[in-house]
DNA sequence: AATGAATGAGCGTTCATTCAT
DNA sequence: TATGAATGAACGCTCATTCAT
């Protein structure tokens, strides 16, 4: 029985979690993490100000839990994308998508991963590069069947796939600051075009992309 | 003689600006606009807090003199490195360098440029797009010119220069983030390849940058 | 049940506001609205500084509450010293006894009202002839029911009361200014005299102030 | 010739003194001595900031000049109506047309005066008092040979005196307050008749004021 | 003697955090 | 457990005063 009640009393204060953290993440993508203000954060929760620090130790960790849960979200959507197929070139064109569409969809974390970089540098960093190498490992892996295979050239993957990122992120942080005129999925085409035109060894295959 | 005394003031004032702008600039980058502290400005500046508010109305202009000043220097030090070719693919090679170099030298101007994008969203995305389109014309006479001497294959510019765009500036962003352990220069080839690749009609001149 | 608890708060709420006042009451009154102090005021009544903006928007708001809450028990300790009698001649001689006691029993309004005629102009000039001239109308009325009754002589009433209300102040404020030597309740038969003796037609009532 | 030269130094301070005097007393009427701002004042008067010092120790000295220079006019010009005649009911009226014609003319020093009877009670109402008692002595003198010449009832001088210096205030303060709507001159002759009708003890003359 | 740039103490106000209920 | 009233450290900004020129 004992179980059982404190499974439901997990389950209860891990709801509480998110109904905070969605809001949290909400009022730091718009005001950045100074100017957020615990006081609307509570209001718009639908809670007292001392309930938000039952469960959050103070402002930093509420705002590092944001981050937290919003890089695995990203890390499991790009999963479930990638996975869905064993093409290596298909592999890589899913989670470009994905990693689009994730912030797309969830635009308040953006503007927290943007925002925030030197206050929590090391935290956020650390995070993010955590989730970072997570994937460029199995990133690595999914090139190196590629050039198994015949598909993809043989280059020094390491710079070219941090230079992928950074230009996918940048991407995103300019239609961010173009105050999402466009739709970012629109952009897919022309990034693969850019990335594959040069990398793609199979003519067949380079063709889908020209 | 009313002329010189004149002068001598003007540089006079312009120089103790600048001497704060110096330091504001570091503040800035370091903590954020919010974080940023107006008594440790002053100090760093050896000035007192009151003469700060002699040169600069309060916290947000200085902030924003600090951008503006930014961008100018920026605007000027890529027109001085295009300018020096007629060649096209040689110009926009020139701006590319132009840009990653001056944000190697300028540092603290990334973190200003990437942080403030909500609090001052409107001043500085003004600003910034203000410096940005009277850079997008210029490289598309240049891109132009290049489709014409039959050197560029003949695309759709507007959204090929704001993807570029982007990805320089995501280039820039992760190596802020990635706490610049390698030389931004480093990155011009591997980022001229993959930008010229399926870009360049002319051969022999692909070759370059294969 | 609700009530109860909504009454309760406001009572709490106002109990509070009233604990604030009576300190700002004293500080605005020693110091004038510039030199006083915020933190003092806090102090003072043994609260945080913060407590004082959780009652009152700001310093310029407290102030006028002070102001606000003097008048109007003013305004009513003159008014149940009016309605003991129906006597033109008393009612008169009421009021002005209560004008004049209202200010030696809160001394700190004196003070307050006197200092910020500049500062506030509009809004003290506002509320204070709001009063004043609340009273005026009933003045007259008492009057002119002098005049029917064969009382008064039959005179310009309107810079009578005005320059009787002018002269009623500058007793209450050479009293201030002098330190408050003497008791303002002792000018009263002087005073009464004063105004009385050219303005009474019935010699019998005349001869009790002369 | 060392002597000339020294008036001619003396003279030139002098000029500079009540040059920044004049200055300051409009300033310092306009806001109150705490809200006053020396920069104003200099900038007013025509003078670098420094230059106010040489003259002035500090900002609470240059504002006991403004109040004392204000009495010393004051009183001067008291004098010079009172002596114009001998008839002590003709020198009674005169001081009080020359009173409040007085302020009528130097709008200024009725804020002044007004004002900071807190942050600076003992000095200004130590120089107040000094001029007022020095009048006093000499309107006594003027009562008592009225009374001696059979004009005036022989009544408790001092407490009429009061109360007559104290409603003149009044008046002034008033006329202040609502923005000097109308001329204080005006009021003169209702003040008469209030004053004179229940003192005046020879029936010709009180004919005159009734 | 005259200046005005520089200074820093001081103040109004905010807001993350605590704690009595 | 949940609350929100209370707190006070912290910060932006002002302005009387000083002092090098």
């Amino acid at each position: 029985m004992r179980t059982k009640n404190t499974k439901k009393i997990k389950t209860l204060v891990e709801r509480r979690k998110n109904q905070i953290l969605d809001v949290a993440s909400l009022i730091f993508s718009k005001e950045g993490f100074a100017k957020a203000n615990t006081d609307e954060i509570a209001k718009r929760a639908n809670l007292g100000k001392g309930t938000i620090y039952r469960y959050f130790k103070n402002k930093k960790e509420l705002f590092l839990s944001v981050v937290d849960r919003g890089l695995d979200k990203l890390k499991d959507s790009i999963l479930i994308e990638v996975e869905k197929t064993d093409d290596p070139l298909k592999k890589i064109e899913n989670a470009i998508k994905a990693y689009l569409s994730f912030f797309e969809k969830n635009r308040n974390l953006i503007g927290i991963l943007i925002h925030e970089q030197s206050s929590f540098q090391k935290r956020i960093a650390k995070r993010y590069f955590e989730h970072y190498y997570g994937n460029v490992k199995r990133i690595k892996r999914t090139f190196k069947s590629g050039i198994e295979q015949g598909l993809i050239k043989d280059m020094d993957m390491d710079s070219l796939i941090s230079v992928y990122a950074s230009m996918l992120n940048g991407l995103i942080y300019m239609w961010q600051v173009e105050e999402r005129k466009y739709r970012l999925q629109d952009r897919v085409p022309i990034v693969l075009k850019i990335f594959f035109t040069g990398v793609i060894k199979d003519k067949k295959r380079r063709k889908d992309y020209e």
